[in-house]
DNA sequence: CGATAACTGGTCAATCTGTCCAGCGAATCC
DNA sequence: GGATTCGCTGGACAGATTGACCAGTTATCG
């Protein structure tokens, strides 16, 4: 299999990573290539869904929901996942939601605005009558930021 | 409690998700203020740390990493949560970590390119001493893709 | 070896950015 | 009440960047 990416890509990545705000011309001086180059590579990393967006990167925690938690929602085995998904997106509070191996789990990433709040927050969710028990684990810190770009450059290397 | 943000706020944060490649001046046509204004409120939003930033966002799977998995990790008591936490940052796969309630627990997200690779890549994470046992769930389907959008419509609403 | 693809280095007009400014309305303070 | 501060408006300006081209030069691959 050829490389998604290759050293080139990661390192522009890199540098839009680093500095979001510098344009395709800074860029191309930096990395000391053609401005249509890396205009190019952009474009083919967007095209190929690598580079899936721009988009501001929103931080709860500033926005007062400081506290977060992970809960695993035990579902009715009738019914399915998609009605329970439908309600979950109705919560804002609700940012994320996987199925997960094991009778007809869901895991979710929920934030709230404190310790009793995330007591609101899960009521809200398990109003829902498909699901049948809620077991959350609160985060206390995080120790690892969400990150991707050290798997960029294994994609990379590794080809 | 004053809002951290305003309905103007959410617009311009909502504008600037669906599509990032405007530039202050279209934002400002678009919601009909002064291209001042947006630039004040954008500053305001970073300088508060509502907008963390806008790096560009990649995707595990358009990497080769389709296989997504949440590893729960028993952590020995001595010797505490961070060389375990350095431990997982050097490995790419491990996109993030949290400690949470109970027992000296960690969990994280980490990726894989396939079923047999995500042996590999957990073979790696417990090769730590500190890392008592591990135990995995996988990610059949993403139900919910991560969001923070509603979240930003609440806050502005609550206050 | 020839052909396709990628990169270079350059041009062009149009647009956007950063940075000023004065005026105005509303909220706040004395 | 009156003065001050703050945020927004609408406009100006030079300088920079963008998107779109182009011809010429490697690289890579069958």
């Amino acid at each position: 299999m050829t490389p998604t990416v290759d050293e080139l890509d990661v390192k522009l990545v890199e540098l839009l990573a680093a500095e979001p705000r510098i344009g395709v011309l800074e860029a191309s001086r930096r990395l000391k290539v053609a401005r249509g180059t890396v205009q190019a590579r952009l474009d083919r990393l967007v095209a190929r869904g690598v580079i899936k967006g721009f988009g501001p990167e929103l931080d709860p925690a500033a926005l007062g929901y400081g506290v977060t938690a992970f809960v695993t929602l035990e579902i009715r085995q009738s019914g399915g996942h998609d009605p329970v998904a439908a309600h979950l997106s109705t919560i804002p509070e609700v940012l994320e939601a996987y199925t997960i191996t094991g009778g007809g789990d869901l895991l979710c990433r929920i934030v709230a605005r404190s310790n009793a709040d995330l007591q609101r927050v899960i009521d809200e969710i398990v109003a829902y009558d498909g699901i049948v028990r809620a077991s959350t684990l609160i985060a206390l810190a995080e120790q690892l930021p969400y990150r991707t770009l050290p798997l960029v450059g294994k994609a990379a290397r590794h080809g």
